[in-house]
DNA sequence: CGCAAGCAAGAGCAGCGCTCTCGATTGTGT
DNA sequence: ACACAATCGAGAGCGCTGCTCTTGCTTGCG
């Protein structure tokens, strides 16, 4: 049925959507700390007690818009990553990079939510963690990939990290090798400085080609995990 | 004279002092959004108007919490450039990155301030640009000195970057090749992924001796910088 | 059909940044 | 040396925030 549940199941869902279209909205002109639910409530002809039936707090529904940005990226990326179709891993890495990087321009703020300073006295919750892995577990396919069709370059790790690195191989990609996990895990978190970077203002007057610059620097991140260009 | 300008001036230099301390005191304890002009007035006693008379606005008082930011940065890498002494700079590069590092973990706060999403609708002035360049011209530095010993190792950038490698280089050290200062401003942005990632929990789960995970990573940034290991 | 659950509205509390006014104190030019 | 100007702290107040509690109306299940 199409009412099934109820008209006010119904509606629940309808105005839960609302709200967060239109935090949505703040969000993107005026940012996180901006954001307030009374206006959200006001925007909406509603009184701001109202809101508190669907978002206990205004943390809950940052959490909410968090998740929601995370999928939208993760979305982006695997787009991406499906549109460049079967070519070198090398190149669908730098293709995932370019969305990242893209999908970050285009929207600032949800950027900042995820990746910039987690708002203060908030830590995100369970809820968070399986779409906030789509970009990594992204990275992890193609490394796998590439693997698998004719090897990755290695770089051995010093014995100190030895241990670590099986660990973190054996949680994150069991059949790839240490090195290569290592490799792989370093190169996506610097990804993002060099996103963020851009994104908050660090490369005003010393980068001004960024598209070049980033298409170059993902390539040798690329490089970096081991990945070759045909 | 000790007492030269009179009693007010030293008066309005410690209170100021006075303020910044019990605002950077919160700002440790709940991060840049919670700090609170009336609370930093209260703390010290005094009313919160009587504040404005010293910072025009809450977004002032953090503007010098984020210069001083910078300057305890900037301070601590160079610190650990001088007493790593006279050794490689591929040593003296992993050297600072974990002094940045170190840092960072210590300040987490004071690092979310400068390189986390910056304060909403807040644009840091111009003040703040030559304490923010700090840790970046001590990079220029070690990648010149090894330049100048026994060159660099270089790799080469694709065509169409190479515009804007010249023009980086000619802004940042005309005496580098093109590559390197754009391995460099690379290998300066990645950095703050890393440190980011492990500062804003993004490595939960994910890295667990961070320590070691971070020596070997800032190790392969200054290989990728073209500093060698003797 | 009745009763419990779900819901919007309004009033209200404590906190915030910021402005303005009013005396008191301090520094300076004549 | 004295008067005038600049500086400062205190207080009241404005409009905003997140959040709570109570009051009725609406919906849906037994």
């Amino acid at each position: 049925m199409s009412t099934a549940k109820g008209v006010r199941a119904r509606a629940r869902i309808e105005v839960t959507a609302a709200i967060k279209d239109e935090a949505r909205r703040q969000l993107a002109a005026d940012g996180a700390s901006k954001l307030s639910l009374r206006a959200v409530a006001r925007e909406l002809g509603m009184v701001s007690s109202a809101l508190y039936r669907y978002f206990p707090s205004r943390d809950d529904l940052l959490t909410a818009l968090i998740i929601d940005a995370y999928d939208s990226l993760g979305e982006a990326a695997e787009a991406a990553h499906a549109e460049a179709g079967d070519v070198a891993p090398a190149r669908r890495w730098v293709a995932v990079c370019e969305a990242v990087r893209g999908w970050a321009l285009a929207h600032p703020h949800e950027y900042a939510l995820i990746y910039g300073s987690p708002v203060p006295g908030y830590t995100a919750p369970e809820t968070t963690i399986p779409p906030a892995a789509r970009v990594g577990v992204l990275f992890i396919g193609i490394v796998r990939d590439a693997y698998q069709r004719r090897g990755v370059a290695r770089t051995p790790v010093p014995a100190e990290l030895e241990p670590e690195a099986r660990r973190m191989a054996a949680d994150l990609a069991p059949d790839l090798p240490p090195e290569a996990v290592v490799a792989l895990v370093a190169a996506w978190s610097q990804l993002y400085g060099l996103v963020g970077f851009e994104l908050f203002g660090q490369f005003n007057r010393v980068v001004e080609d960024r598209a070049a610059f980033f298409r170059h620097a993902a390539a040798r991140l690329a490089d970096g995990v081991g990945l070759v260009f045909p």
